[in-house]
DNA sequence: CGCAGATCGAGAAAATCATCTCGATAAAAA
DNA sequence: TTTTTATCGAGATGATTTTCTCGATCTGCG
């Protein structure tokens, strides 16, 4: 018995007609279409209905959805209406940049506290955020029921790392390393692979390039 | 007649397999079989033969694959044994973050430049890497047929950047911001989501959490 | 040298996800 | 008021991706 039957593409394309919406919103909008949406965004329409329907929102023969409607019904199904604690690992690069966003808790993370293995960062705050030793991380994460870690260590930490957020009651984790974690399967895990991403857009890139290649080279048939 | 019959997914899976086997490389291990990627990574073992089949490597009845091959398989796939030049826009949080990693080279990528169109940032150098106006961009990207650029400006100012990115001869795009750049279709445009993630992991915890409050209450039947 | 066990790879079946089709509905136009 | 048109939403169809099944192959052991 599956408890949560909406396609995890749906879940990805939400935030995307989210932030879309935003902007409609802020250049004073009032209606939207399904059928615009999807040229917008480059999704089908009919692909734009589905996603909406699961979020309870129901649109006018017509007229079309009310933009606040829309917005306030995603912000419930992905629960952006209620903004979590989260502690983030790892204050390097992604780390900093991460703390440094606005916006998270618009998407319902609010990251309060930030901890690093290194006493060179330890003991610093950065963009308001206090950087602790890692230690300190399970005593603290019980007593403020934080249930979201952000893991931006280094891949050969990041297993070590994850186990200690699970065993100080983290449930969620947002995973920045290139690795995938071995964790009770109760754990949520979600994985910003970058490099997925890279692999994608190189593969993409030589195979244009080759078949550019061929088009200008094969001109008789076979 | 589709170029690349290769599913995303796969081209998403490779880039795991492949850091993965690194790390084997590492610890000395010469030989691996498509059921312990599996186990390791979470893909089921013939999905994972698919996977590889399509890099052109070949495995062994009862040995596997050897560690090397299937390495170099994967990177010469993906096209990750050419490094290519690329000009970064945006050297804020994000920006900077990409510009201290170690390892895109690795996966074909070598950020040689930045930009920003503050005269705040312009003129400094981030992790070695020189921050020019971004006036100078089109002209640089030209000279230096650079065809890959990173993309980490503010939402509203993404799709500017990009119009001015294509026309100043860059073939793909790597998107941190959250919007659909909308651009002509022979652009190769490879987003990164960082909201979409979010999105998933909060609507999971949301789902978690009502299915165990419903757990704890529902005990008699309908 | 022949058998047992592990692994591969190809094709069939199943599941998932996206698109197409069509009737219904509401607003605007005639 | 009736007709036209834009849009919705549900169900059927189609495409893609994943999983299952099975025969073939290679190694190591008796």
């Amino acid at each position: 018995m599956r408890v949560d039957s909406v396609p995890e593409a749906t879940l990805r394309r939400l935030p995307s007609y989210y932030h879309y919406l935003l902007r409609l919103r802020e250049k004073g909008q009032e209606l939207i279409s399904a059928a615009q949406i999807g040229v917008a965004l480059g999704v089908h329409h009919t692909q734009v209905r589905k996603d909406l329907a699961v979020t309870g929102s129901q649109g006018r023969p017509k007229v079309g959805h009310r933009v606040d409607d829309l917005i306030a019904s995603i912000e419930e199904f992905l629960n952006w209406n209620n903004v979590s604690d989260a502690f983030l690992v790892g204050a390097g690069h992604m780390g900093t940049a991460l703390l440094g966003y606005e916006g998270f808790e618009r998407a319902g993370v609010r990251i309060v506290a930030a901890f690093d293995a290194s006493p060179r960062r330890a003991g610093k705050k950065i963009q308001g955020v206090s950087v602790l030793p890692v230690e300190k991380f399970p005593d603290l994460a019980r007593r403020m029921h934080v249930v979201i870690g952000i893991l931006t260590v280094p891949a050969e930490d990041a297993q070590g790392v994850a186990e200690m957020m699970v065993a100080s009651g983290i449930q969620a984790i947002w995973n920045f390393a290139p690795i995938v974690l071995e964790l009770p399967e109760t754990v949520i895990v979600e994985d910003v692979a970058l490099y997925s991403s890279l692999g994608v857009l190189s593969r993409r890139l030589a195979v244009r390039r080759k078949s550019a290649a061929a088009r200008d080279s094969v001109r008789a048939g076979p």
